[in-house]
RNA sequence: GCACCCGUAGCUCAGCUGGAUAGAGCGUUGGCUUGCGGAGCCAAAGGUCGUGAGUUCGAAUCUCGCCGGGUGUACCA
């Protein structure tokens, strides 16, 4: 409907004008229409006449049949008003496929095993499955994956602590942990031993060495030594913590790339690219120069030969490169690795130009609890996702009296993804459960309550094609979903589909409040509207991964 | 020091490829009320869009300076 309205526009600017223009259509207060645009503004400009007149000329001129009239206002606006049987056939649009062939990989949460799951976990999980699945409503092949450290000095830290509590290298020990206790007993270690890794210089040492043993794991693919039992078994109690944490959320990731598989990548292609100019060696290290950019100088490969997390990300790129061949790669992580990420692709983007510029890196910025509330774990001020998740399960209880997980995941869900996504987050628990204003559970009760009507009448053959005001309202707010959705698409901010869903359930209310649904002699064009309504807060919610029960 | 991000109503945020009176929610004040799920609806109060310039017919939106907050700046991740 909207291409078509932005084609009669261009062709009344080519008749008239002899002008090729991309006609921008805007979806403007109700009672300037239904769309407007501001082509002859910008026309004025590039032919030097008043744009009032120019508008009046092209209102005149701009012929479909879906149009049922256009008016001029303001400085040269057009508006554009649809015939109500148009705007009810735009109910059925479907959204667009804009995507459709291309293949899209989205990395996003990138926890650390044998570390706990914190708040900024928990939101890039929410929004990076939001975002893949705003890239596959629009036709791409997606595929979900997950990037973590399974090496290095955090590993070891923990793993120096695990030995201590174990009274030494023995893994039998770890029976003791039950399955419910290891992923706080895990995290509990990994305090410990960063704990002493700053106060204790021998216990600094040892940690040392254990870290070039997990390495060397890796190079001898040793399993059966008792140091590595201990290390493969609590790399996998992660993993199972992890993936338990994902069938919660409702997010599923298809590969897991360990920081052990990207390492000797990462290696390999930074010397292999060494030779040829793109990295240089300076104070031992392999570095890129990216003050030739305007970046920062960073180390890919420190001087003891080991690579460096820079490194480590080129093998990951690389690796996901390789598997997929993408034609869009979302990455998904905390602001405070912008710069840093910069400088990577740069990198990349010096023997590899095609795959950096299929990337996309989007950033967030921190999770906050309101009220300044200190959820401290004994180690520094990490919020915890469990922390956060409890929190909503808490504010819920107090509200409602009872809990119901598919009401508070929302809520959380919801409280993240309404926010334009780069800024920090401030999450309150008592605002994303309430029943009422733009909350999660608000739109899953209005789904509900459409739902409850719908069971209650039977839906008919809907004929009309004129709308009384109200209908209209409804109407056209409904149609507007298949924009929004390529709106949120194009940009890849799950947002806009937040902002809209709570715009229509307001619309759906004030409709609702005046006219009767049940009962009324205009009964089945109305249950055909409140049909449209409950589907688009549903697969609107779904885009979210958020569950829109029929009751509640 | 330099670089990047942020600064819109008391609070939390939309709006940012420049366009018509700057919008929501919460909170505050007042109204509707035996309802097809009132978990709703209507209304009021509340804004120098951090600040000062510039570009433009037109700036919350673009450019520059300043102020305030955050982050990053060579062998951590």
């Amino acid at each position: 409907m909207k291409t078509e309205i932005e084609q009669a526009i261009a062709r009344a600017c080519q008749d008239l004008f002899d002008i090729k223009i991309e006609p921008v259509l805007t979806r403007p207060d109700e009672q300037f229409g239904d769309y407007a645009t501001n082509v002859a503004l910008q026309l004025g400009q590039k032919l030097g006449q008043n744009p009032r007149i120019i508008a009046e000329k092209l209102s005149a001129s701009i012929k479909s049949p879906a149009i049922k009239k256009t008016e001029v206002a303001g400085p040269g606006f057009i508006n554009i008003w649809l015939s109500d049987e148009s705007l009810l056939k735009s109910l059925d649009q479907k959204i667009a496929q804009s995507l459709k062939g291309q293949v899209a990989v989205a990395e996003y949460s990138d926890p650390n095993p044998f570390k706990v799951l914190h708040a900024g976990h928990l939101y890039t999980s929410v929004v990076g499955d939001a975002i893949a699945n705003l890239l596959e409503t629009a036709g791409a092949e997606v595929h979900r994956v997950n990037f973590g450290g399974d090496v290095g000095l955090h590993v070891a830290k923990s793993m120096w602590a695990i030995i201590q509590k174990l009274g030494g290298e023995n893994p039998n020990e770890l029976a003791k942990v039950s399955s419910i206790e290891r992923a706080d007993w895990l995290s509990q270690r990994y305090v410990e031993g960063n704990d002493v890794y700053e106060d204790n210089d021998d216990a600094r040492r040892a940690i040392v060495s254990i870290n070039k043993r997990v390495y060397d794991l890796f190079d001898s693919h040793d399993k059966t030594s008792d140091f590595a039992k201990i290390y493969w078994t609590c790399r996998q109690w992660s993993y199972d913590y992890f993936n338990e944490f994902y069938e919660q959320l409702g997010t599923k990731f298809e590969k897991y790339y360990p920081e052990s598989e990207t390492a000797p990548i990462g290696l390999k292609v930074v010397k292999q690219q060494l030779k040829r100019g793109v990295y240089k060696q300076s104070d031992g290290a392999v570095v890129f120069d990216g003050e030739r950019y305007d970046l920062h100088t960073r180390v890919f490969i420190n001087s003891e030969g080991l690579p460096t997390y820079e490194a480590k990300d080129v093998g990951l790129i690389m690796a996901k490169w390789q598997d997929y061949h993408f034609d869009k790669s979302v990455v998904i992580t905390g602001n405070d690795i912008v710069e840093y990420m910069k400088v990577v692709l740069k990198s990349i983007e010096q023997f590899e130009p095609e795959l950096v510029q299929n990337t996309i890196h989007l950033t967030h910025g921190m999770i906050k609890l309101a009220g300044g509330t200190k959820m401290s774990s004994r180690k520094g001020n990490v919020l915890k996702a469990q922390d956060l998740l409890d929190a909503a399960a808490k504010a819920n209880q107090k509200v409602r009296e009872q809990s119901d997980e598919a009401v508070e995941l929302g809520a959380v869900k919801y409280a993240f993804l309404k926010q334009r996504m780069g800024a920090d987050i401030i999450y309150d628990p008592d605002e994303s459960v309430s029943l009422q204003g733009n909350s999660g559970p608000y739109l899953q009760y209005a789904h509900a309550r459409a739902c409850s009507i719908l069971a209650k009448a039977k839906a008919g053959e809907a004929k009309a094609t004129d709308l009384q005001a109200d209908e209209r309202s409804l109407t056209r707010k409904i149609s507007e979903f298949t924009e929004v959705v390529d709106k949120a698409v194009d940009e890849l901010m799950p947002h806009h589909i937040c902002t809209y869903l709570y715009e229509l359930a307001q619309t759906f209310n004030h409709f609702y409040e005046k006219n009767r649904v049940i009962d009324d002699k205009r009964q089945t064009i109305r249950i055909k509207l409140v049909k449209s309504y409950a589907d688009v807060l549903k697969n609107g919610l779904g885009l979210l991964s958020i569950n829109a029960p029929e009751k509640m």
